[in-house]
DNA sequence: CGTGTTCTTGACCAGTTGGTCAAAACAGGA
DNA sequence: TCCTGTTTTGACCAACTGGTCAAGAACACG
């Protein structure tokens, strides 16, 4: 008896288009109103679902905000990943900061739903915090203690030197709110944040 | 006819215990699960009393909730209000910086209470952003701006700045738990960002 | 076309939510 | 002690919540 092995969920078109659909809105709804906050008949009307149907998608409320999570820790971390031990200091932590800020511009929806989520204890998350998040960080510390070391950087503790860069960047995402009230109008919050933050880490992070 | 003219509402003791008791598990409640997932039941237990109670001294779940918003928009600013163009510039900054995380140690509640108003929009709050924050910002731009032409202090745009000691500073208290999961057991996060925000600030501030 | 599968929905359900109300319990001064 | 104003609560309500279900609609494909 021969059959086609379902490695993958099957995932006719409608069901990519319709999955995509929920996850799009959810992660709008979710981001703005915490779990707790957000209500399935939002994000269905949201995703121009009936609610049946989303849950036809995802068995339930929480399976899509776990699904949202897990799909944003991956690629969340991946600039960090990206720095490269071999690459020059300044330059490879420049690029680091850019990219995060490039983030915090191009997906502040995801920044909020990963402030939210840490904001209420992130009863969700933790296990990924000190897993994935944490190995990864030890990592890269190790790498900037050696280049602090060899005298490529300013001594800086890295920890607290990369919570600098995450607190930095997201802030223009997660406040951007806060952010546009205080500038006012006619401004570019994100394209300031860029060349301020670049002067910024280019003077800090500059061995003396 | 005389009267004792009640300028403020009576307050008896009992009142005093009580409406106090209220904000302050409101405040448990409402800095972790925002406004709309936070409930009036949690919050009643959190206070050790019933429901109907609290809306004996509250009308509404909303009034609770502007009530600690605008207690906090009161004393969230006097750091700021603190800052003196009379004194030495690079001090006063510093003096800022350390006050703002002092208030993440002491205040973490109210940190997450204010993230989680402005990364749900602020819509309590826009008004006070663009009123009160925005203005009193404008003014300590300008002084920062005069110490900045007088040579005191490096060269940094003033709103950006002021950005920066916000995020860097209430990080600590809003990404508690991912701080504390990153750095793992046996650390103080807070007095580790003390001296690491001390050092960070004295470099940057520095005129060149 | 027909038919088996996938997709969609209206009706429904039990539990929760913010809020009301009248009556009871409690203070504290005369 | 009684009496009046304050405080507390059990019972209740309508709206909303996450989730179920059976039946119908749309689809793919021989």
């Amino acid at each position: 008896m021969l059959m086609t092995v379902k490695v993958q969920p099957p995932k006719t078109r409608i069901q990519r288009k319709n999955t995509q659909a929920i996850l799009d809105a959810a992660l709008e709804v979710f981001s703005r109103q915490g779990f707790r906050g957000a209500t399935l008949d939002q994000i269905a009307a949201e995703a121009g679902l009936s609610k049946p149907n989303l849950l036809y998608y995802f068995p339930s409320k929480e399976a899509i905000h776990v699904s949202l999570l897990t799909e944003l820790m991956t690629t969340w971390l991946d600039p960090l990943r990206d720095l490269d031990p071999d690459g020059e200091p300044v330059e490879e932590l420049m690029t680091y900061v850019r990219r995060k800020l490039e983030m915090s511009r191009d997906f502040p929806r995801e920044s909020r739903l990963f402030a939210n989520e840490i904001i209420q204890g992130a009863p969700r998350m933790i296990g990924a915090l000190e897993g994935e998040l944490r190995d990864l960080v030890e990592e890269k510390s190790a790498v900037i203690r050696g280049w602090i070391a060899a005298g490529k950087i300013a001594d800086l503790d890295p920890h607290h030197l990369l919570f600098s860069i995450w607190a930095l960047t997201q802030h223009y995402a997660d406040f951007d709110v806060q952010v546009r009230a205080v500038l006012g109008p006619g401004h570019d919050p994100l394209a300031e944040a860029g060349s301020f933050l670049d002067g910024l880490f280019t003077r800090l992070l500059r061995p003396e």
